[in-house]
DNA sequence: ATGAAAGCGCTAACAG
DNA sequence: CTGTTAGCGCTTTCAT
């Protein structure tokens, strides 16, 4: 690896002509560039950018806390981050936890010390004074912390289509997943709009609260909801996370439960594994690729010090009629 | 950001000092010790990471080059890849290519400009040449070019593995989808081992070449293997990527063909979205985790300067019996 | 238009 | 045991 001084050694100039040559800043004549030209080219010079990044106080790569690579959401999600943040010439430092605390303190920790430009926290489930340290622009997605920007679907719309939906259906009696509570995420917005709603029009509503291992493995998944459906064989409704509803679907079947006729299926998340099935789940749809466009155009703000015009960006859900849904509802009369 | 010198100034000693106590590389009276503790406390000191790499030349970080997230048996590799790295005290720098040559090559580009520590590259696609001047520790995945490790399962097992189980089900015809063939691949292995095996045993094979989108995305998948199972009814044995399987599986079934009477399907690469399906399909199935762990001890023993016992590396393969191929066939007896 | 010199924040070699 | 010095590879004044 040559370095700036051989190839200034070569052209016979000073290390900075070459350095202002490079970078087109600052005067240089013709004839010196060509000197310098020649000699970058025969020593095969390659500025070493990590040197560069010294200077600028910047690397150009945004460190990407994630929960997770596997689950479908997540990975979708993340590489539209990918291709939103190549645009604006960033990289993307993949960091995955989990779930787990320890390790979403270490890869903060690692990211605050390094010269990564910015943080996207997906995987944030440490307490809330952790992050008033934090001195990198940071992003959260659907962890709500005072201070801290946050992007996420607008769950509260989420809850309410899916509500109508089994509203519908003719639903009376709902049960659906939750998370863990523990912190505040915006997602609970969508559970407790459900549950609102559905209240309010007389159903009954079962929250079942789940791992996060419940969520992400599907042999988990169809074990929970086997046991579910058997402890609670009245429930006509059910909304689970895409890969649970998948489990749901498979383990009414074995059930010999009668659907849509006798338990209406929402998917939430609506990733592409619901295509899989044979039958294609009703599904409340998450815009993926708007909420990385979102998330990155908030972190470049913060990046460039702008002020941002609101701290908890929402981004609109839909509602994809599928298979699992009785269709012959009051709605359609 | 407090520096080393604020430090220093505060303790009352040098900037080396502070930096010996801190590393506890030479020796702290205790006294000294102490003092340099408590300014470190008062002024909040972290040292900054990646001025320590400057000198160290390492940043502790893995490019990892990847043709991209969402695709399970890849968005699976790398989750392994990182829980591996991680282990080693290393992180994962994730990035995104879509296939796409240019990109591969710009990413490549920042790796070696870098002061990454080493690259796996899941998404080699340019002419052999390109890699020749890499200077950094580099594994590929399935890619094979001279000279450089490279790490996959062993996909010619897994195509003998296939096509047994067809002949076992007294398939005639087999398809077979395959990607591009410009580049040396290890899993070209398997294509052309099923052939041969096949054929050999007097049974027909069709290749049928398809793109990185074809394998990829759900909803080309469906539309291909609709148009395949049309153009070719007679076949009655087909291997696939998980993805394109499904496909075929609801294709078929959509066609109205009997399965796996008239159609064995084999699933290739048997991640966990073979378990939505309401048929668990019969699968050749790559240990990732295997191949993750590989890959990073061959690249450490790179990055450490270490000689490699070979340059190819193939991890053994399974196939896992599902409802998707014939149990009654001659094999049972 | 060019070069010398200072410095980014830290570490390592060497005196003392 | 501790401080001084030099330097990682580059950029950026500031003279000339």
């Amino acid at each position: 690896m040559a370095s700036i001084r051989e190839v200034a050694k070569l052209a016979q100039v000073a290390p900075s002509t070459v350095s202002r040559a490079l970078n087109s800043s600052g005067y240089v004549a013709e004839e010196t560039r060509e000197k310098i030209k020649a000699a970058v080219a025969e020593l095969d010079y390659v500025p070493n950018q990590w040197i560069r990044n010294l200077y600028r106080q910047s690397t150009g790569i945004i460190g990407v806390v994630a929960p997770g690579l596997i689950h479908p959401f997540f990975s979708s999600l993340w590489n539209h981050l990918e291709l939103e943040l190549r645009k604006f010439g960033y990289n993307m430092m993949l960091c995955s936890t989990g779930g787990d605390e320890q390790r979403e303190r270490e890869y903060l920790d690692t990211l605050e010390r390094n010269l990564f430009d910015g943080v996207i926290d997906g995987a944030a489930v440490l307490p809330d004074e952790n992050y008033a340290k934090l001195e990198k622009p940071i992003v959260f997605l659907d962890r709500i912390v005072p201070g801290i920007p946050v992007v996420s679907s607008d769950h509260r719309q989420g809850g309410e289509l899916a509500a109508k939906k089994f509203l519908e259906c003719g639903c009376r009696k709902v049960l659906h997943t939750v998370g863990d509570r523990q912190y505040r995420l915006q997602s609970h917005e969508g559970d407790d709009a459900l549950d609102r709603y559905l209240q309010e029009h007389g159903v009954e509503t079962i929250r079942e609260e789940v791992s996060w291992d419940d969520t992400t493995d599907y042999a988990s998944c169809y074990k929970l909801t086997k046991k579910l459906l058997t402890a609670h064989p009245d429930v006509d409704g059910v909304l689970a996370s895409d890969l649970q509803a998948a489990a749901f679907l498979k383990a009414a079947a074995s059930l010999g439960i009668d659907m849509p006729g006798k338990l209406n299926i929402i998917a939430y998340d609506g990733t592409f594994v619901t295509d899989f099935n044979s039958t294609t789940p009703t599904a409340i749809v998450q815009d993926v690729r708007t909420i990385a466009r979102q998330t990155v155009a908030v972190l470049l703000k913060r990046i460039n010090g702008q002020q941002l015009a609101q701290d908890q960006i929402v981004v609109p859900i839909t509602l994809v009629e599928g298979e699992t849904t009785n269709r012959t509802s009051f709605k359609a009369k």
